[in-house]
DNA sequence: AATATAACGGAATGTTTATTCCAAATTACT
DNA sequence: AGTAATTTGGAATAAACATTCCGTTATATT
């Protein structure tokens, strides 16, 4: 496994983003429900005990995987926000890195983020919080790229820039679901040019 | 149960329908593996013995109830396609009638095929084939409504129409999303007015 | 060398699960 | 009246499941 480090009392210390990024990638293969305590030690490479020493059960591990997969989600948007584009073409940069990793990780079950929403918010109010908290982090950043684009004129709007982060940010929700229902790329790449053209 | 009929042999004859509803309506709100044939049995008011002897079994009913939704969900487009309105306000009307849907049913867990997407499909092949089949038909009637709007000179388009029912398919996928990440009305009538809004 | 710490394998537990089975109940048809 | 058809409740089964527990190993610190 590669989270082994060596420096405490006994060998096989894990590393804990490593654990929490592979049990992310297993529930958002399999769900929740369709993952396994087994699945989840083979996919992280913990043992048993281990896995109930550090992480409590399998929910608690649920929940701080996803937390830690929504940090990651919104850390992508940030790393495009700290190049030097305007805001319209960091959108173009986002909505392009999206439809690539969407295409390129064909066995990643799309998004774990959609796939909780789908599967547990209704029923586990914490991952509705995560789901929602991501949604609004999201918005935020695209508001600021449409007003940046707006003010820098390379962007007409005539709504307040709140409601196009709000469509924009459900052209991303429906890029994942449609690239879980058979869509590929030239499809998906649709999507994206008329998301973007009607922007103008 | 309102599934009663009194004709054949023994009394408690259920309806098929009756009861392929109430497994969509349990399956959407807990997911394929969160739902357990307790909860089924509670749901559809079936026996034990009912459901095995008609329905096989737990994935069988399942995959029968998502392709029940699936026609159920392609009627209510056939149902818009029907009236006397040209493309534009057949489209109008649809998305109407969807974010209206999601605001009055919050108890519903959005859309049991997005759902099944999530869930299922890189998991069930069936699965995937029932969500694929669905995409293609939603999209197939968007394009049909496209090319009239078009044809009536309401719309004015610069790409073929197929592109514009595949954007129009992600808004639709998209609102279901967001409805069930802490969207209110406001929010989805704002996403769909820039959808509209962006044909033109 | 001794000890405390951290992780391990794996057996054990008890619950939940889907599914099967069977005897009983009910009614239409002959 | 009797038989066949159909559904039922509920016990029985067996597998999968999450979780707990314990003895062992290994090492960093004292």
């Amino acid at each position: 496994m590669l989270s082994q480090i060596t420096l405490m009392p006994k060998n096989k210390q894990f590393n804990k983003e490593f654990v929490l990024e592979a049990a992310a990638g297993i529930f958002m293969e399999k769900g929740y429900n369709g993952t396994s305590i087994d699945d989840i030690l083979k996919a992280t490479g913990l043992s048993r005990s281990s896995l109930y020493d550090s992480f409590v059960d399998k929910h608690n591990l649920y929940l701080q995987s996803l937390e830690f997969y929504k940090e990651s989600n919104v850390n992508k948007l940030k790393s495009v926000d700290d190049k030097n584009l305007n805001g319209l073409q960091k959108l173009e940069l986002l909505f392009k890195n999206v439809v690539n990793h969407l295409v390129d990780h064909p066995n990643e079950n799309g998004c774990l983020l959609v796939n909780a929403a789908a599967e547990m918010s209704k029923q586990c109010y914490k991952t509705s919080q995560v789901v929602c908290n991501n949604k609004d982090d999201v918005q935020d950043i695209l508001t600021s790229w449409i007003s940046d684009a707006e003010l820098k004129k390379v962007l007409k709007i005539n709504k307040p820039a709140k409601v196009y982060s709000q469509f924009l940010y459900s052209t991303l929700c429906g890029l994942r679901v449609m690239s879980q229902s058979g869509a590929g790329k030239a499809e998906l790449t649709n999507v994206v040019k008329i998301t973007l053209d009607s922007l103008n």
